[in-house]
Parts: structure tokens; C-alpha cells; sequence
RNA sequence: GCCCCUGUAGCUCAGUCGGAUAGAGCAACGGAUUUCUAAUCCGUGGGUCGCAGGUUCAAGUCCUGCCAGGGGCGCCA
């Protein structure tokens, strides 16, 4: 789903792959010409390089190649001109009225003319998943705030989409946590139950555990009770669960992120035991040291264990039988994890695993790189974690002194919900500006930057278009812009036009790689030639013609700043 | 030891299927506001794209080796 995805440069591909066959026949060898957008507005609008790549097939000079193509056909409406610059890139220029029709199509369609191609098709998508009985911190708001842009993305192309939100709401850690709730909670605190009361309880016991083997032996056997099903040992673990839940519910609504399902590890344990049976029938499983194994020689990896000696089962067990269930209930044609870098070896060793089971489903392990302090990786032990919600009241923070010190007259709600706004954007925008896979040393300044290139300085972007188009309202009461003609005249005009008929292939590119920066990129740039073309050309003072052709162009930039923005998830106020 | 990732300006990072003189932001310096939001704009300085080979018309981008950093490698997730 790539080069024809924006159909206006698949109109100057064909020309040029027409112009390719009239001058060498299908001697040129090419299956489609490539025109992509020029690398230097000196060089013309868009280019196209093949005549060297096939010059060598044609056994001929690429300049010859490309002046030979350049003649072969009369210049359509759409071209300006086409020329032959260097050792043989054909560089066009279009026509300025062309242009227009193309950007003025795009505004008119659905999501500034993002292509359909979801339909039916479906993508379960599974990220954030944070541990129950542990606070969210800010090594979740990647793949919360990646995950969610992704999710964005594809329902946008029109996919169907599946977000769910894998807890980790079993496993070894809540024998310490039922037996820790007993021994060191009072009534009052088991009554009030906080995440941080739970978190609390977590590391003395895990303390405790290290130093007195009879307590690890009670641990174990309150995690027993609740693995068959003890109905006080249920009862207090759904609720670390509803607790948990409730907090997580906050954040994500602070964040505005939002799932389809949340099911968490436990919802699979009815059919862990089938699953390592299948495995086996079909001799995959095998028994090695006491556990199960699925052996992965063949595709270089070591052995995945689906079965712990002691008979219990563990993450990749459940995760292949989290497949299963996904495939039998919504056939999806990918499963999309995000998750950290360090999982890629367990993903790999079970993507296989159910390659082995036969499944064709596409798995994708789109994986980030860690988040750390200057002063290295944080972890609960050390006790150098920051709350993600101390962030988000933080950056808030910020957001609202700065908001204070331009007072206009805003509300103190007013003020509070754009603070929250900015400064949440702030942060999301920091994060999905960098391609996923880059480490990022955390530090304030960087996460919670208000200018540059930075969330609230596409925000402030776009709120100075809304605020010219409010003023242009009020100007001419009932004027319609798009009576009038889109002109173009001016070279950032022309830049404007140009880089907004790149929205569907940036959003489109951003989507198929999972990396979100690329549309972040795409919208700073934007934002930069917008700004620019605000600094230099006035809307409101000129020409009626002019003006009425500049602001159209600026409801379209309006237009894919807010698509854009809500793309990624972040909020675009009209007022700043 | 093996596997994955990263190395681009003082700092933080972009760089599409190999294309033209490698780009932004921050920081520094110099300008712009009686004019549509200065969280802005315009300009200046700043580079051995980790190192060494190779592939080719063309390499930051592909291949090999090396160096440095991060992560992972059987019963945690």
C-alpha cells in the first residue's frame, strides 16, 4: 500500500511512466515510474529519478535517458514544465491551477483524503499494558502514547481496529502481594485500598521473601489458593484489580487514550493447559529439565518454555494461547504488540511458536527503545521512579504559568483545560517526534518543551489559523471562501498547497512503519511553512481575491494540523 | 561467546526504495512587533555522517571487518 497511495503524484508517475514508454517502448524496463517530491524547491516541485536507474538497462547515458523521456510527450495541462538537470533527474513543475484543484480535492474528502485501505480488514492491537498493583510510571507512556497513535492511524485508514489492553493481572507476584495484604496493612488501609498502599506491600514482602524462606513458602501457598480458585483469595485479587483499574482509568483519561478490551493475562488461564496439549500433540512440546520446551534450533533461536517444571506456565504460554483466542474471535489479519526492546528474543521465539501451530496471521512487534534517566534505568527497587501522573501534574503545571502570564481575559476553567491540553501535548509530542526505536534519556526540559519543535508549537500553529478564520468570519459575515478561486501566486503559498497534498502519504508511510514521528515531522514542517507564509503575507488586509484564496489555504492547513494532531492524539484547542 | 539496536553540528534528533550543495530544534550571536496571537518569524556561525575497506554513474543510506554505547540470551514479564 505505498506508491499509489497519493493519487496526485500517481497522476505525474503515470505521465512520466507514459513518456518513459513512448520514447524506449517497454525496453525502459520500469513497472511504474517514481515521482516523489522535490528535495530543493530550486529544482522544480516534484522529481523523478529513474532515467538513471534504467539508463544502464538501455545501455545508454542517463542524460541522454532522461532528455529522450523529457521529449517523448507534449506537456500535459498539469505541468508547467519538465527539465533535465544533472547526470539525469527530470524535475517537474505543476501547474499552479492543477495544484489547486488537487489540495482543494483533498480538503473535500474524508480525513483530507486519507485512502480507505482498512476496509475490512482487521488489527488487533495490544499495548500499554501495564502490571496490576503497581503505579503507572513513566516508562509506560511510550507504548501507551505510540500504541494509542497507532490505533489512531489505522481506524483513520480504515481498518478495524482492536485495542486491547493486556494487564498483567497474574502471575507469581501475587502471592507476595495476598500474603504482604494480610501481614503489614492495617483495617483502615485495607479499607481505603491505593495503588501505592499495594505497591508498598509488594516490595516489603518481596524484602521479606529474601530474608525468611518460610515467608516465600506462604507466599507460594496463598498463590496456590488463588490459582485453584480460593474464593477469599479471588475476592482480594480482583480487588488489586479493580483498584489498579481505577487508577489506570485516570491516567487514561487524562491521556485520552482508550481501549476496546481489556483483557488481561488471567482471562487465558481456562486454556493454558489446552494449549501446551496442542502443543504437544503436535510434538512440538517436548520435555526438557523437567519443563516443556518448543525446540527452536531450526530458526536459531534457544528454547521457548511453555511449561515451568513446577507445572506452572508462564508469559509465552499465555501469550500463544492470547493468539489462539484472538484468531478464533476476530480473524485479524495482524496482531500489532508494542511493547519495550527488551521482549523482541520472547516474541520472536513465540511468533514462531505459532508459525509452528500453523498460524498465518501477521504478528508484529513493534518495539521501542527504553526510557532512562541521566543517571541510568529507574526500577522500583531503587526507588527512582517518576509517576506518570506526577509528570502529567507537572507539565500541567508549566503549561498554566505560561498560559497566566498572557492572561486575555480566559476563565480560570478555560485556563485549566488548556493548560491540560498544552501541557499533556507537550509530552505526547516529545515522545512521538522520535522514531520509537531511539533510547531516550528522560529529562524534564526535553519532555515538557513549549517551543521549537514541540507539541504546542503546532497547537499555537493551528490556533492562529482558527483565530483568522474566526476574524475573517466576522470580517465578511456570510462570505464563502471557496466561491473564490485558489491562486497560489506567491512561492509559500505554493509550498503550502505542495506539502498539504503530502498529508495521505505521510499519515499512510507513518502507519505501515508504526512510527508515528514521521507524521509528526510531516506536521512540524507543515507548521513551519505555515508559519512563515503568516509572518509574511497578510490574510485579512488584502486583496479581496488574494484574501479569499489565502484563506482557504489556511482552513486547509487548519484542516490537517487538526486531523493531524488528533492523529497522533493530541488536542488541537482553537484558542491558545 | 552468540543475537538485536544505536553511533549524523556543542546538546537533542530528522534524513522515504541508494540520488543533486546532509537538514531541523535547543544553545550562541544579530535582526523583525503603531500591522491577522512574539509559544512566532528572518539571518549568521557551527559537520572526518564512529573508524577502515568494498559494491556503483551515485553511499549518511547497501555489504564486510573493527571500535564505542544500550538491550537480550531456559523455568520473571
Amino acid at each position: 500500500m505505498c506508491d499509489t497511495v497519493n493519487r496526485c503524484e500517481a497522476q505525474l508517475a503515470e505521465w512520466v511512466g507514459a513518456a518513459f514508454r513512448a520514447a524506449f517502448g517497454e525496453a525502459a524496463g520500469l513497472e511504474a515510474a517514481r515521482v516523489q517530491a522535490a528535495t530543493d524547491p530550486r529544482f522544480g516541485d516534484f522529481q523523478c529519478n529513474d532515467a538513471m536507474a534504467a539508463a544502464k538497462r538501455l545501455r545508454q547515458p542517463p542524460r541522454a535517458v532522461a532528455e529522450a523521456v523529457v521529449r517523448a510527450l507534449p506537456l500535459p495541462p498539469m505541468l508547467e514544465k519538465v527539465e533535465v538537470a544533472g547526470p539525469g533527474f527530470i524535475n517537474l513543475t505543476v501547474s499552479p491551477a492543477w495544484l489547486a484543484g488537487q489540495v482543494a480535492g483533498l480538503a473535500g474528502a474524508p480525513h483530507f483524503g486519507l485512502p480507505d485501505l482498512g476496509r475490512g480488514r482487521t488489527v488487533v492491537l495490544d499495548y500499554s499494558s501495564p502490571n496490576v498493583a503497581k503505579p503507572m510510571h513513566i516508562g509506560h507512556i511510550r507504548s501507551t502514547v505510540i500504541g494509542n497513535a497507532i490505533d489512531r492511524m489505522y481506524r483513520a485508514l480504515g481498518f478495524r481496529v482492536i485495542a486491547d489492553n493486556h494487564l498483567g493481572d497474574w502471575g507469581t507476584q501475587f502471592g507476595l502481594l495476598i500474603q504482604g495484604y494480610r501481614a503489614f496493612l492495617s483495617d483502615a488501609e485495607r479499607e481505603a485500598l491505593t495503588v501505592e498502599a499495594l505497591e508498598r506491600v509488594y516490595v516489603q514482602s518481596y524484602n521479606r521473601s529474601k530474608e525468611e524462606p518460610g515467608w516465600l513458602d506462604a507466599c507460594k501457598a496463598e498463590l496456590v489458593k488463588l490459582q485453584q480458585g480460593d474464593p477469599e483469595n479471588r475476592a482480594i485479587w480482583e480487588r488489586f484489580i479493580a483498584i489498579s483499574r481505577g487508577e489506570f482509568e485516570r491516567v487514561y483519561t487524562r491521556l485520552g487514550v482508550g481501549f476496546d478490551l481489556w483483557r488481561g493475562e488471567s482471562f487465558y488461564n481456562d486454556i493454558l493447559a489446552e494449549t501446551v496439549a496442542l502443543l504437544e500433540e503436535r510434538g512440538l512440546a517436548v520435555e526438557s529439565e523437567g519443563a516443556r520446551v518448543v525446540r527452536l534450533e531450526d530458526e536459531g533461536m534457544p528454547v521457548c518454555i511453555v511449561r515451568k517444571s513446577d507445572g506452572g506456565y508462564n508469559y509465552a504460554t499465555t501469550d500463544i494461547a492470547t493468539v489462539r483466542s484472538r484468531v478464533a474471535e476476530f480473524a485479524p489479519e495482524r496482531v500489532v504488540y508494542v511493547t519495550d526492546e527488551r521482549q523482541q528474543l520472547h516474541f520472536r521465539q513465540f511468533f514462531a511458536v505459532c508459525a509452528k501451530l500453523g498460524y498465518t496471521t501477521h504478528l508484529e512487534h513493534v518495539w521501542f527503545g527504553l526510557m532512562r534517566l541521566p543517571e541510568g534505568t529507574f526500577s522500583t527497587r531503587q526507588g527512582n521512579v517518576i509517576k506518570l501522573e506526577a509528570l502529567l501534574d507537572e507539565a500541567e503545571r508549566r503549561a498554566l504559568e505560561i498560559i497566566q502570564a498572557s492572561n486575555d481575559g480566559m476563565s480560570e476553567d478555560e485556563q485549566r483545560e488548556l493548560a491540560a491540553a498544552v501541557g499533556i501535548g507537550a509530552i505526547k509530542y516529545a515522545d512521538l517526534s522520535h522514531d520509537p526505536q531511539t533510547l531516550i534519556v528522560f529529562t524534564w526540559e526535553k519532555a515538557l518543551a513549549l517551543e521549537g519543535n514541540s507539541g504546542p508549537y503546532l497547537q499555537y500553529a493551528h490556533a492562529r489559523v482558527c483565530s483568522l478564520l474566526d476574524k475573517y468570519t466576522a470580517l465578511v459575515p456570510g462570505r464563502d471562501p471557496q466561491a473564490s478561486p485558489l491562486l497560489l501566486a506567491e512561492p509559500v503559498e505554493k509550498a503550502l498547497a505542495l506539502q498539504l497534498m503530502q498529508f495521505p502519504a505521510a499519515v499512510v508511510r507513518a502507519a505501515e512503519a508504526y512510527k508515528p514521528n514521521v507524521l509528526a515531522d510531516y506536521l512540524f514542517g507543515l507548521s513551519q511553512t505555515y508559519s512563515s507564509f503568516y509572518q509574511r503575507s497578510p490574510v485579512l488586509k488584502a486583496e479581496p481575491e488574494v484574501r479569499d484564496s489565502r484563506i482557504r489555504l489556511c482552513a486547509m492547513v487548519a484542516q490537517v494540523l487538526a486531523e493531524g494532531l488528533g492523529l497522533l492524539g493530541i488536542r488541537a484547542p482553537r484558542r491558545i
